[in-house]
DNA sequence: TATACTTTGTGAAAGTTATCACTTGCACAA
DNA sequence: TTGTGCAAGTGATAACTTTCACAAAGTATA
């Protein structure tokens, strides 16, 4: 099946959305609501969740709880996927402290080259030295691995982690990144958004 | 003119790899070779590139600096932009530290609700009570607003900001910021991205 | 049981974006 | 000059995504 690129991306808020409706108590959900919710119109709510299968009554709109373990499936949030993180710097620092436990994702292990970084223990996860990347990520049955890392050394972290074995790549890196195996790869652009969103006001500006 | 929703997104990642190609000292550049570096069509550039003028010449290619430069205008890249951030937490720290200087932005101020935040400065930035944001940013003559805050307080400190005369927001918050006047919200969605890679590295294990 | 009302799921249509393929113009060599 | 090669710019087309609008199926009421 063909699922346009966004979808999933939508997936995710209408979890978001369902998450806050869950704790509310909400049982019962509809397009409508949603949509409302995540900025986008029913129709396409409704078209994104008919992708996966049928999961709602006509007339009466869709189960809560069983929306959302369904969405949690679809997505392979529903069981605890293992981390590691490269570049304990200013970025880096902040995931580890970043609640990615809530989603099922365990930060297992950090790497970075700075002597004086190895052996901390930060969140409770522990610094290692960047050469053990590969060994540690095979060792340890690694899925994901974050970058954050100066742009310099993004490619040599890949490969490091593609060698390990892993499975998908996060990057908070701004240059591209060539996947030596077949990896997924995404993109975290701080600064692209943020130009963007220059753009945005320039644009504004103008018309005015 | 209407513009493709990602052409400003990769406008911005052709400037990223003309930056590395300037600072080797390259003086002209082909679609092609941009589009290799960024991983699109070389069409795609020139599409991208056409809907601003006609940068390039003829059976020669583009002349790098001047290209690089008109990018930055279009953008809006070109002038300094004053930026606060709101939220001296996790992230926000990290935000405090990042270069956004060496694309023009500014932040000269950070708010926060935690008294004991209240009057430190980090990387020459000063925190201010979280109340002093309409004024402040108003004050200072600010564009742009980064929201960094649990998502609880998201909209409150929206809020503040708009009253302040923000012209554009960049939300690390994972939920929709509902605008009280017509503001540029664009949104950086850690927790999203790596829920997408885990949809897409649970896709991968199917088709096996 | 009949009637009115609600909301899903989905073909078909509309809208959007990227690619193809070709024309145009420039550069350089003979 | 003339010819050859190259790469930009761009109509036309193909691919993709969203919206529209309605049938189908459920609920509620009398």
């Amino acid at each position: 099946m063909k699922l346009p690129k966004n979808t999933i991306r939508r997936l995710s808020h209408y979890l978001r959305c369902l998450d806050i409706l869950d704790l509310k108590g909400v049982q019962l959900v509809k397009s409508r609501e949603l949509a409302r919710m995540c900025r986008v119109s029913d129709s396409l709510v409704r078209r994104d969740l008919s992708y996966f299968g049928d999961f709602g009554k006509k007339g009466v709109g869709y189960n809560l709880p069983e929306l959302r373990e369904r969405i949690l499936q679809i997505m392979g949030l529903d069981k605890v996927r293992k981390v590691v993180l490269c570049g304990v710097g200013n970025i880096g620092t902040a995931l580890l402290r970043y609640p990615f436990k809530e989603r099922n994702f365990e930060i297992v292990a950090a790497f970075d080259t700075d002597p004086k970084k190895i052996g901390m223990v930060i969140n409770g996860i522990r610094v290692y030295p960047a050469e053990k990347t590969s060994e540690l990520t095979r060792e340890l049955g690694v899925e994901i691995g974050i970058i954050a890392v100066p742009p310099e050394a993004a490619q040599k972290t890949a490969d490091l982690l593609v060698e390990g074995g892993i499975e998908g790549i996060l990057s908070f890196s701004l240059i591209p990144i060539e996947p030596k195996k077949d990896v997924v790869i995404q993109y975290v652009e701080i600064a692209t958004e943020l130009e963007i969103l220059s753009f945005e006001i320039e644009e504004r500006k103008r018309r005015r």
